[in-house]
DNA sequence: CAGTGGTCTAGACCACCTT
DNA sequence: AGGTGGTCTAGACCACTGC
């Protein structure tokens, strides 16, 4: 399967992962069973189960005993919170809405280009947009979005609430992990109104790169944060 | 080994578990081989491995091929840069220097209390201390201790680097995880002395429970950070 | 009922470490 | 050489699902 010395098992992990990657395989599709792999692969049972359970651990795969091993899906709720960590001084999972503000196309700045690992005057979609939690108005994003990677995103009228769903069904584009970068800043001044807070105020700003299955990343996002009624909450492990 | 059903490994778990809470093993040990452990518990060598396993994934145990399987240590630079996640820009890691500013017994107050799950006049011990990253100085960090968990805490005179090595050695407690709830404010006037930022300058407010091996959390702490340097990183998956 | 994943076992061989 | 963990296989039985 390969000349360099691979444990069977990532072997199998490695061309599973690739066929997820190259969409063969596609969100909420069956895949076939463990011997059937076996037999392609020309391994035991057990080591294509071994690969199986690793890429459950990551969330790439959903496994239900008596049905079958199926290709996870953004749009469950649990995958979803794993991403979205605003949380009440309680600890309950909130629910945002999402009202886009502005939408536009515009070449990249340096700093996008480096964060995203675009070249020179590569094109993106800007996204602004308010979120709300209990009616609260909390967070004011940016959203960069290459359009190498999601063609034409900025032609779409009705954006869903949750961008991860929408890059999956329409792009085949799969987040699976995001690094925040947590800093607090003074509002500024023309972001005041969105967040109906005095300029000056302190925010919480997150930066966040969004990675694809294949290990790019391909969003970077960029938050204004209050944090009078709702906390970014964490768990480290 | 169990009257209620439960799979036989999630038994081995468990068992090996409790062992370690009850500091059966302690860090740093050598536990018995699987075979060992496999005959003492009446299990095949497989059923030990995978419990084995899943304890390497808490980073509760440590293996090494040809050497044996490990309670693993707080001492180790990868288990304690799980829980400190302040980087640079560029992103590398960072040590932190600490300096003591002051230590004292009290009772806690309500929201101690409720936080760590304390009776009423509960007495525990506040640290506050200062944290430098490449010398500049970027934390200043408020840390309660029970003292029923940490007795005689108070009386220390050289605290470590890493609290979280001196809980393992000095008192069985092992830190597995931590919550952390992130909100920016205005940095309070009595405060920025320390800090060299001006009052109201925004800093981002990092308060930490972190959890025992048991389940309990046996610390709680608050740090008012500087955010013009560094940033808190975290990597969601 | 057949098919799936979940658990458990037993045994083989390998790579690594220590003596 | 002997002991350890790491990998791989083969086969058995169970629990759940859907026809």
């Amino acid at each position: 399967m390969s000349t360099s010395f691979q444990p069977l098992y990532k072997q199998v992990y490695d061309v599973l992962t690739q066929r997820l990657q190259e969409g063969y395989w596609k969100p909420g599709d069956l895949l076939p069973s463990e011997f059937a792999l076996a037999d392609e692969l020309g391994v035991s049972q057990g080591t294509v189960r071994k690969a199986l359970n690793q890429l459950v651990t990551e969330y790439l795969l959903d496994r239900q005993q008596g049905k079958g091993t199926f290709v996870a899906e953004h749009t469950q709720e649990s995958s979803l919170f794993r991403f979205f960590r605003w949380r009440e001084p309680g600890g309950e999972k909130l629910i945002p809405e999402t009202t886009v503000i502005s939408q536009s196309r515009k070449s990249a700045n340096v700093d996008q280009q480096q964060k995203l690992g675009l070249p020179a005057g590569a094109e993106i979609n800007e996204l602004v947009r308010v979120r709300s939690l209990l009616d609260q108005i909390t967070l004011l994003e940016f959203v960069v979005q290459p359009l190498s990677v999601f063609p034409d995103i900025d032609l779409i009228k009705e954006l869903p609430n949750s961008l991860y769903t929408l890059y999956q069904e329409r792009y085949g584009i799969s987040i699976i992990s995001a690094r925040d970068e947590l800093r607090a800043e003074a509002l500024p001044k023309k972001f005041a109104k969105h967040l109906n807070l005095p300029p000056q105020h302190p925010v919480l700003v997150v930066e966040r790169l969004s990675i694809n299955i294949d290990g790019r990343a391909v969003e970077y996002s960029t938050a204004y944060c209050s944090t009078e009624s709702f906390s970014y909450v964490v768990n480290l492990k």
